[in-house]
DNA sequence: CTTCCCATGTTACAGAATAACAAGTCAACC
DNA sequence: GGTTGACTTGTTATTCTGTAACATGGGAAG
């Protein structure tokens, strides 16, 4: 569990099936909680996210569903993505424009992410400091932060010593 | 000038004029200092994003654009969206995919943005201390930050004071 | 068994962005 | 003066991203 909770992780190789297998199980469980289903959409589409390890755009995730037999028109896949973002399984990425599954659905959280240029990878972490900051300098101004973006575009370790500047 | 440097002033009423006044004044000092040129696209384009005083979509603006006489091709606009941004003019937000005129185009800076669901309204902040959290978090995983886009959504004061909720 | 909510699917469209090419402007240089 | 070359503007065409509106179907609640 360490693992998944290191952001550098993201970055490194490492056990993808053991990824997806508890992305799924995390997933079923939280989904449980909340009283919500994973239908077979919502979980295939789960499913490409966590196989594919990195942020991919919705028409990206929409002919892999359409291969699988599911329909292939935007709304499909977009309402997938919506539920797994709204429900905490699944992450947007605004610069991207595409989607990632979360890295560590167990609980609440507000990430940050870390958008390797070079490897294209995104890793997720919690910077809780950060939104703090954020917050505390926007209600100097009289404003109330409720939801913020937060998405740091960089180099990443890997990368970085394999001198892929 | 102190008016400009208060992110809290976007949101309250004020002398737009001279906003745009000094948007153009200081537009052309600072391009003038980097040796670029404040084509009649680009100061048009400027012109409206200053008088609108909020983020526009870019087929907004290309249709004001078009009104005036110039091409109404989205590379017209597009073109001239992207010289405004790098030059420090202007920034894209990308949680809105718009644009919206830099209010201190005075000297380089790596805004954080607050955007008032309320009224669609954004203001521009410093936040330095942001940045270098962010920054810190990022380095101790290994990742280097060059770029970060931080946007905050929530009510700014006028509106909570009115009870836009 | 019926009702109603929710999920899925469709068609159609709107909005955002870029590639590739044509043509004009203007300063620098011969 | 004329030519070259960089830059700017303009066009056509296409791709990618996202949503509105409506039709269908299944399954739980009553």
């Amino acid at each position: 569990m360490a693992q998944g909770n290191d952001p550098a992780h993201a970055f490194a190789p490492h056990d993808h099936a053991a990824c997806q297998a508890r992305g799924l199980d995390e997933a079923e469980a939280r989904l449980a909680r909340q009283g919500a289903k994973l239908t077979p959409v919502r979980r295939r589409t789960l499913e490409i996210l966590l196989e594919a390890h990195r942020a991919m755009g919705a028409y990206e995730v929409l002919d892999r569903l359409a291969e699988d037999g599911f329909g292939k028109q935007p709304p499909v896949v977009y309402r997938a993505l919506e539920f797994l973002v709204q429900h905490g399984l699944a992450h947007r990425l605004q610069r991207l424009n595409a989607f990632a599954a979360c890295a560590h659905p167990g609980h609440e959280h507000a990430p940050v992410f870390l958008i390797c240029r070079s490897c294209n990878r995104v890793a997720e972490t919690e910077a809780a400091p950060v939104r703090d900051r954020l917050s505390k300098a926007a209600q100097a101004h009289g404003f109330t932060v409720e939801r913020a973006t937060i998405e740091a575009v960089g180099l990443c370790g890997t990368c970085a010593e394999a001198g892929r500047a």
